[in-house]
DNA sequence: TGACATATATCCGATTAAGATATTAGTTAG
DNA sequence: CTAACTAATATCTTAATCGGATATATGTCA
């Protein structure tokens, strides 16, 4: 049998096949906590509850291609630091019917997730309060503005989770924390989305020498404006060698 | 509408689906050297190049479940230490159909990867290759115990190499490198793994006292036999406490 | 012009990690 | 039975790193 041959004998329909959604975990840190967009649910299943702004997978799109169009469909965003989180499988996570869902994290800095909130109207800001410690993992909750908790819907708190997990593990030793921040801003404001995605409060002068000499950052030569005290440096990322 | 008539209504079939397959990279070290388990493929498409061995998954079992049964079926093993690895999405990999694959790593002891060989007289032994250094990451090479390159199929090879990837990367903050050794062992042969999977020679004290030190490692009392030399204490991994 | 707040630089002690070397304990050959 | 050999284990020294504290510089604002 030739390959030509085999591929016209070949019946994909011969499986029932599940569903495959993207979910996006669009994440900033917003006054000093990490906070995520959400979309309340005006459907069955969940009704009511707090989901992460998703949809299915066309069937001519890549997961990539699918979370990105998400991403602008939903969150009216062009560009984002994205990368695939986990692939949630479970027989019952959908009531509706067999759905594996794709969970991509995006980080976007405070100003560009204050104008997806703009734009996208049914997206919701909710502060994440994480109730474990450490790199142990497990869901996180979701809180509104006026501190009340936003019951998830599926396993999105799961979700959520997760994607903190991730952050907090990759902080250290990879360049994500600059995805949090403007082009150009100070070694303060770098600290501060540290603790706030930490959870901890960190040693300054500890955390300037650490920052300086793994190469990531390039002064600038300006300073902050607005301030009442002694402005810092501006530092932007440094991208090339 | 309630939400028994929501669900009642809703129509799963509404959307063209994807297929779902798990692929697992089923891994050890052997003779100093980090291996996986192929199989030749003896259909279109890519027939005769080698592949993961892999599955669709039934729209009655979770991910993880058609992980383990692929794991039982394909390589007769009843328990391995196994993890998710990452979901594979472009439109093309696969010529037949459109084809998502959640690809997931299993460790094996070296003895159970012997049997597994036995037991399924398709799987072939691979060495793997990495070309490339530290974590910069990319695909991975697999020969054959005469040395030969195999060509691997879809992109498997991708998924070798991330494998590896994630290997390393846990090693030293995690315990995985215990499932890819027999219930008693002496330090030198954890060491040994180790340098097989960063590719890297590792000074012995220091090695030791870090390996010690984490509290993950309990003496039996026991030691290895058969050596013409002053045979190692025998230690096992700490589950408890 | 001086008080103030914060950025930036310098310093020192403590903890940690690595590499080298010395010692111990089995095995085996003579 | 004993000495030589091999590799495991223990000890030691040195280098590097990290955290905290303090001191100084540099802006704004009253």
């Amino acid at each position: 049998m030739s390959e030509i041959e085999f591929l016209q004998a070949y019946d994909p329909s011969a499986y029932e096949r599940p569903s495959v959604a993207v979910d996006l975990v669009l994440m900033s840190v917003i006054d000093a906590a990490p906070a995520a967009l959400l979309v309340r649910r005006e459907d069955h299943p969940h009704l009511g509850r707090w989901a992460l702004p998703g949809g299915f997978v066309a069937i001519d799109e890549s997961l990539d291609d699918a979370a990105h169009r998400l991403l602008g469909d939903k969150a009216r965003m062009g560009h984002a630091y994205i990368e695939q989180l986990y692939t949630f499988g479970a027989i019952d996570r959908d009531p509706r019917t067999r759905i594996i869902s794709v969970a991509y994290f995006a980080l976007l800095p405070q100003a560009e997730f204050a104008t997806a909130l703009k734009a996208a109207p049914d997206l919701t800001l909710a502060e994440l309060v994480v109730p474990w410690s450490g790199e142990r993992g497990g869901p996180v909750e979701a809180c509104s503005a006026d501190g009340e908790t936003l019951p998830l819907a599926f396993d999105h708190a799961d979700m959520l989770g997760l994607a903190m997990l991730r952050l907090r593990g990759k902080l250290d030793y990879s360049t994500v924390a600059f995805a949090l921040l403007p082009e150009r801003f100070t070694l303060r404001a770098l600290q501060d989305v540290h603790e706030a995605i930490l959870g901890t409060k960190l040693n300054k002068p500890a955390f300037r020498r650490r920052m300086l000499d793994r190469g990531w950052l390039e002064p600038t030569g300006e300073r902050e404006s607005g301030a009442s005290f002694r402005p810092a440096e501006l530092y932007r990322h440094r991208t090339r060698g």
